[in-house]
RNA sequence: GCCCAGAUGGCGGAAUUGGCAGACGCAAUGGACUCAAAAUCCAUCGAUCGCAAGAUCAUGGGAGUUCGACUCUCCCUCUGGGCACCA
């Protein structure tokens, strides 16, 4: 037998598998679309990608080989800024780069080994796919999902593009760093929030992780309270009827208490409702707010600010007339830009009411009387100082309240959402067009489905603009159009559509790739989805996720989808770190290349390395030394094969090891636990390294390794073990039960909790059988001299226990 | 500030979900092979005391429930992540 090679046998079994289309995928019975995350074509493979590719593969391995048919699709996200960025700074074109990047990380993804179905791959920069995510859009529009609006956005100055609020993390741009501004312009957007119940009620439908589904409800942000309004005392402008201020609250029990009532700056009342003498000072703050940044106003400076309008409303319930403040504190876009301030039981209130010294007014009893004075009491309790409601509990005065102010027409209940409409348009070229038409006579128009794909324009210069038109608009020739209401002249949106829209349904596409009529034939569709296992990493658990979710639910309520939910299960990846337990970077250098690795030891040890280094969700450290050892591993299995294999009898022993591990390796893997299935395998190795293995045994520990390392199992089972037919093409050994439970146990014995030996004994003993056997053993005996027995613990098969 | 996850040898981690803590691997030490090194193989490997048999301690810290706690409950410390003036 020669020297393990890797490299030599695994290209060999990869160009074998490619040209025998092994896993070329057609519906059947059983089907199973394992999906993960396709890959953003950022130019090489990194370890990541090995991790959230080559170990999935794994299961998809495994889910075959017990009777599946498993489609592991793959793809890429190939639009998007990281892109035209690279291209703006290599002057070249967006397109020829993303490219190049597309075809080497399709040759080194080859190289995981993964069973990858090609011939379903798909790429968001194909116009045959990005034919149906304009169709989407257009579905959308008509049903009356996406609009146009003008609304104050974030805008990177550096990338020149809105973000989408989810893009924005504190304050900065999540791609580029840079501080992020408030520009107000026309955007398309997505309804999302006419969805913002069902996103949120059906986390309850779907199995995904509890980090997840908080992630999600934290995004969606939901909170129920009431509408309440408050008449304006003698306003200057009220000659035709009475008008109004309108809050939000959570907390409608606490309205008795509700000494004033704060605008927030950008609130349109503000200079109505302001007296004239206090115009200017009014004036001077606003001006001053408007100076602050986004960032200096939500994340740094959170100590109150505020001047009194000198305008009065008054308190729905008990009719008592209360000033009118404005403060930078109060949300413009959240609510109303109005609230409510009750400083007895509110922490924000109580600060602002101490500083400007505004009267504070108890309304609900706290739990423990003996408790602090000094600051809000925000906890629910029996209502006080509140007239009719004297003593009614929050939560039931809550509803007794507003239903009370419901019958005079000033309060409704109401459901408010930090989530907003996601705004898809992007002022940059490297993107889809949104397939649009301004005329200016009929306004906009969609584009005529049968006029899809809009394509994207190759662009000499396609640099970003700073008045926040896009690059498209220079594309002179491009932007001409028909209205396809009139006929006229008209002009093309050149704005072109976030990354996100591209890969909210990308997984649809997998189930059938190349249709030119629909994004998906039906039954296909009913084939593949929804999707039983999605694995993917951490940081899609709010924006992707969140987006595919909702444009699933979109084309199922317009008729197009069976189901409303895209993934059934949603497992979470973790980060692998660099050797030096910092997150990976160039800057740093402390990057593994996993080309290198590969040439060191081989796809097959890395894909098991990465298996067995940690719990597959949680990452860790790279470590040069530790992939040794599976490589060891893999060595050992190569040169166990020159050991005498051909005994004269089958040993009843190796058939009850291998049948053991069939099953325990089995579970690990459908249980996603890689580390323990890798472990198991190498305890295997070390029971049977001693032992003569029939051919038959010796092809069963292959199978159990072959989901693992599809490799070097191929090469002994076809080369070694002379087999016609590839070990991918085998099922998964069957277990017998059977064999599981006979033979003799070992039983802990223990003194008062304490071990003090072990015994073995025949499975499935009696209590009393094995009380009398441990009480008549010497060496337990000396325990239990002179003392009387109180107890005698039995866990059968296990363990006992002697309290003495 | 709030929410979530986590803390186990020198290191990565395991523990049938309340029943032998430290599986498996790495590193380390000693030995075999070798002129030598690498590779490989054998042995040791949580701490303390002990020649040994063995005993005691030990799963971030402190209490509790239990015959029995890494596992459950309460309090605290630290680490990672998410949200954050959202009324």
């Amino acid at each position: 037998m020669p020297k393990y090679n890797p490299e030599k046998i695994e290209k060999k079994w990869q160009r074998y598998w490619e040209a025998k289309k092994f896993y070329h995928t057609k519906e059947g019975k059983n089907n199973y679309m394992l999906l993960t995350e396709f890959a953003y074509p950022s130019g090489n493979l990194h370890i990541g990608h090995w991790l959230a590719f080559s170990v999935p593969d794994i299961l998809a391995r495994y889910l075959k080989m017990t009777g599946h048919n498993v489609l592991y699709p793959t793809g890429f996200d190939a639009f998007g800024l990281p892109a035209e960025n690279a291209a703006i700074q290599r002057n070249i074109n967006p397109r020829d780069w993303t490219e190049d990047n597309i075809k080497q990380m399709t040759k080194q993804l080859k190289n995981t080994g993964a069973m990858f179905d090609w011939s379903r791959a798909v790429s968001t920069i194909d116009p045959a796919y990005y034919k149906w995510t304009q169709w989407i859009f257009l579905k959308m529009y008509e049903k009356g999902l996406a609009y146009r609006e003008k609304t104050f956005v974030n805008w990177c100055p550096k990338d020149k593009t809105v973000l989408a609020n989810e893009q924005v993390k504190d304050g900065h741009c999540d791609r580029c760093g840079t501080e992020v501004e408030q520009k107000e312009l026309f955007q398309w957007m997505f309804k999302i929030t006419d969805y913002a119940d069902r996103l949120l009620d059906d986390l309850d439908k779907v199995d995904y992780p509890e980090t997840v589904r908080v992630a999600q409800r934290n995004w969606i942000g939901r909170s129920e309270g009431a509408l309440l309004k408050f008449p304006i005392f003698n306003s200057k402008f009220s000659k035709g009827g009475q008008e109004y201020i309108e809050v939000f609250t959570t907390r409608a029990d606490t309205l008795f208490g509700a000494t004033y009532l704060v605008l927030a700056p950008e609130h349109p009342m503000v200079t109505k409702l302001t007296k004239d003498e206090n115009l200017d000072t009014i004036n001077k703050y606003l001006e001053e707010v408007k100076n602050k940044t986004e960032i200096e106003r939500l994340y740094i400076d959170k100590s109150k600010t505020g001047v009194n309008t000198g305008g009065y409303v008054v308190n729905p319930i008990n009719n008592e007339k209360i000033p009118v403040w404005v403060a930078d504190y109060v949300i413009g876009w959240y609510g109303t830009g109005a609230v409510m301030a009750v400083p007895a039981h509110d922490e924000r209130d109580w600060d602002f009411a101490k500083k400007f010294d505004l009267s504070i007014e108890k309304v609900v009893a706290m739990a423990q009387p003996e408790g602090t004075e000094d600051g809000a009491y925000e906890d629910e309790g029996d209502l006080i100082n509140s007239g009719e409601f004297e003593g009614v509990f929050s939560k039931e005065a809550r509803k007794k309240i507003v239903d009370k102010l419901k019958e005079k027409g000033l309060a409704d209940f109401k459901k408010n959402y930090k989530l907003h409409d996601w705004v898809l348009s992007r002022q940059r070229y490297w993107g889809v067009p949104i397939p649009m038409i301004h005329c200016d006579k009929c306004g906009y128009q969609p584009v005529p489905e049968k006029d899809l794909p809009v394509e994207l324009p190759v662009l000499e210069d396609f640099k970003p603009t700073d008045d926040g038109r896009s690059p498209l608009a220079k594309a002179e020739g491009w932007t001409m159009a028909k209205c396809s209401k009139c006929g006229q002249d008209a002009e093309r949106e050149t704005d072109t559509m976030d990354t996100f829209v591209d890969s909210s349904w990308y997984f649809l596409r997998y189930a059938d790739p190349i249709n030119q009529k629909e994004f998906a034939d039906k039954k296909k569709l009913r084939a593949w989805l929804p999707v039983p296992l999605y694995i993917g990493g951490a940081e899609h658990n709010t924006m992707h996720l969140l987006y595919s979710r909702f444009i699933t639910k979109a084309l199922h309520d317009l008729g197009y989808l069976d189901f409303d939910e895209p993934y059934l299960t949603r497992r979470n990846h973790g980060v692998i770190l660099g050797p030096d337990n910092q997150k990976m970077s160039k800057s740093r250098g402390n990057v593994v290349d996993p080309d290198i690795e590969v040439k060191k030891f081989g796809a097959d040890t890395i894909r098991m390395y990465l298996s067995f280094m940690g719990p597959y969700d949680q990452g860790g450290p790279w470590n040069t030394d530790g992939i040794q050892g599976v490589f060891r591993f893999l060595n050992r299995i190569w040169n166990f094969i020159d050991k005498p294999t051909e005994p004269k009898v089958s040993d009843k022993e190796v058939d009850k090891i291998l049948n053991k591990a069939t099953k325990e390796i089995g579970g690990d893997i459908r249980d996603l636990k890689f580390n323990t299935g890798v472990s198991g395998l190498m305890k295997l190795l070390n029971a049977l390294e001693d032992k003569w293995l029939t051919k038959k045994q010796f092809g069963t520990f292959l199978k159990l390794l072959a989901p693992f390392a599809p490799h070097i199992t191929e090469e002994l089972w076809q080369t070694v073990l002379k087999n016609k037919k590839s070990i991918h093409l085998e099922a998964w050994p069957q277990y017998d039960e059977a064999l599981l439970i006979d033979g003799p146990v070992d039983l802990v014995i223990q003194v008062n909790g304490t071990k003090r030996d072990v015994l073995k004994i025949t499975k499935g003993l009696s209590e009393e059988e094995v009380k009398r056997i441990v009480l008549g053993n010497e060496n337990i005996k000396k325990y239990l001299v002179g003392k009387d027995i109180k107890k005698f613990i039995y866990v059968k098969n296990r363990l006992t226990n002697i309290v003495i």
